[in-house]
RNA sequence: GUCUCCUUCGUCUAGUGGUUAGGACAACGGGUUUUCAUCCCGUCAACGCCAGUUCAAUUCUGGCAGGAGAUGCCA
């Protein structure tokens, strides 16, 4: 049998770290058991709803390099994939289980069902739900609540006796008697669109989808969805309830545990690699020591035995190493055009860069490559190139165990010996050497003499190194920084 | 309240009826280094609790506790 696994995921938000996980697992899944990998736009939540989020979910799994098989925009044989487009489908089915005797018709406002709702919370009631107020209406009453103009929802008819067991693959068997599931939920919303429930199982058998993995959350209505299979006569898929992704705290993963959607993490700097890779880890595992994988190596390698059954904590600053990782795994040329965006963005360079950009990027690249965890980094390590902000601390100068009067001197007598050299093409060791050696005139550390020059030409004390920062900047604009430097620090001295 | 699920270092996890309970991130310390970072080395650190089975339990069974989720005309 041909495994065909979906993600179906509701266009009501940005997509989400813990969504994209679900989406993740149905894709490897599907991949690795040469099976099909189907996408399904829940969107019957017509309040909820945003074209935006529809746009999220497309450029997010594109970004991520997920392609379906089957759904939006590619087609296949089980279309449409548009909840929304099938609307028919589920008010026939809807109708057929009313014929059966199985749903009816409820005509209860919202705002008796909320008073319901809070009379049974309030009394802390062990019935919860609602209570069957229009299990047993009569043609005649339904006509006269119709002639009021009253749109009806349609119920499931829950047993009251016995037990409904859902088979799992990860946790086993759950069985769950069905007078504690809440009784009779409704199927069809009384705008006339499916609820999760009847949506979710009429397609994913009209589908043909062999295996159910979503998230745990699922769990308690699994057991209301195999009702509604039997309701219909029909063979429940495989299920798989997938452990939930948590915050540090341990709740579900949300906003103000920081960044959730995937956008965030991209626009942050994050590589897609990093992201799959690391979030593929959250709740499965191969053997515990493999940490990297590819994307075509999960297409491979992952089975459904590695996925655990408890909930991860979403570990931030795992993530920011594996994109370090992956940022360090990269060619310069693959770095630039990846930090390009961002150098644009803040109008260092041109969107088409000139020579002098091409030829500063080209320099910067390689040790910047080595300090970011963000693609977005950049900015921060170029900035000495593209803005001038001379310090106008002078303790920035000053480096541990020097003073104001010994860095003044490094600086001044470091420069001269610096950028003679430099004029005269000296190599960088043979200049690194004299500077150690005016350290070593001047009793100072080896960083007594390069931290006032760094900081002259950088304008930072956290910098690229200082040859390398030179040959950036280029020789007269670094000479210019450091001449200043010095009259800055002689004012100080004075001051 | 009721129902359901979960439980190995702070975090992600490996693993077994007898192991020095392994790896990674983080943290901390050290080395390399012109700062930062990279890189290298090291340290810290876990089987939730109580019974039972057993020569032996982190591993099997039961109970408890803790955590999470569900209980919507949201998914």
């Amino acid at each position: 049998m041909e495994v065909r696994v979906r993600y179906a995921p509701s266009p009501t938000g940005l997509q989400h770290i813990g969504g994209v996980r679900t989406a993740l697992y149905n894709y490897f899944f599907a991949k690795a058991s040469h099976g099909k990998f189907i996408l399904r736009v829940e969107d019957t939540d017509r309040e909820r709803y945003s074209d935006e989020s529809l746009e999220d979910l497309y450029s997010t799994l594109s970004w991520l390099g997920i392609k379906w098989d089957e759904g939006p925009v590619v087609g296949g044989e089980f279309g449409p994939y548009i909840q929304s487009e099938r609307y028919k489908i589920y008010q026939d089915y809807a109708k057929k289980l009313v014929d059966m005797g199985k749903a009816y018709y409820c005509y209860c406002t919202p705002e008796r069902l909320e008073a319901l709702r809070e009379e049974q919370q309030r009394t802390k009631s062990e019935y919860q739900g609602y209570d069957r107020h229009c299990l047993n209406l009569s043609e005649e009453e339904r006509a006269e609540l119709e002639g009021k103009g009253i749109k009806p929802v349609i119920r499931l008819k829950v047993p009251t006796e016995g037990k409904t067991t859902v088979h799992d693959l990860l946790m086993g068997d759950i069985t769950r008697k069905n007078r504690d599931i809440s009784p009779d939920p409704i199927l069809l919303k009384s705008d006339g669109f499916p609820t999760y429930h009847l949506a979710n199982v009429i397609d994913d058998h009209l589908m043909g989808i062999t295996h159910v993995m979503r998230a745990q959350e699922w769990i308690p209505t699994g057991p209301l969805h195999v009702i509604l299979y039997e309701a219909f006569g029909w063979e429940p898929p495989i299920y798989c309830h997938l452990p939930m992704v948590m915050g540090k705290d341990g709740q579900k993963l949300s906003k103000r545990h920081g960044s959730t959607s995937v956008r965030e993490f991209r626009n942050d700097g994050y590589l897609a690699e990093a992201l799959i890779n690391y979030v593929t880890l959250v709740g499965w595992s191969l053997d515990g020591s493999t940490e990297f994988f590819s994307k075509e190596e999960l297409e491979k390698c992952f089975t459904l035995e590695g996925i655990h059954k408890s909930p991860g904590v979403f570990d931030y600053k795992k993530l920011e190493w594996f994109n370090g990782m992956y940022i360090r795994s990269k060619s310069d040329d693959e770095l630039f055009s990846l930090v390009k965006p961002y150098l644009v963005d803040k109008g260092y360079i041109h969107s088409d860069p000139t020579e002098e950009e091409m030829r500063v990027l080209k320099l910067l690249i390689p040790p910047a490559k080595e300090r970011m965890k963000t693609l977005k980094d950049i900015v921060e390590l170029s900035s000495f190139v593209f803005e001038d902000r001379p310090p106008e601390d002078v303790e920035m100068y000053i480096s541990k165990g020097a003073d104001l009067k010994s860095s003044l001197e490094a600086l001044e007598r470091g420069s001269e010996i610096l950028f003679s050299s430099l004029k005269r093409g000296e190599g960088s060791e043979d200049i690194e050497n004299s500077l150690v050696k005016l350290a070593q005139e001047l009793s100072l550390k080896v960083n007594g003499v390069f931290q006032p020059l760094r900081v002259a030409i950088t304008n930072s004390k956290v910098s690229l190194p200082l040859f390398d920062s030179i040959e950036i900047l280029g020789l007269d604009e670094a000479e210019r920084r450091a001449k200043r430097s010095i009259e800055f620090m002689k004012e100080k001295e004075n001051a």
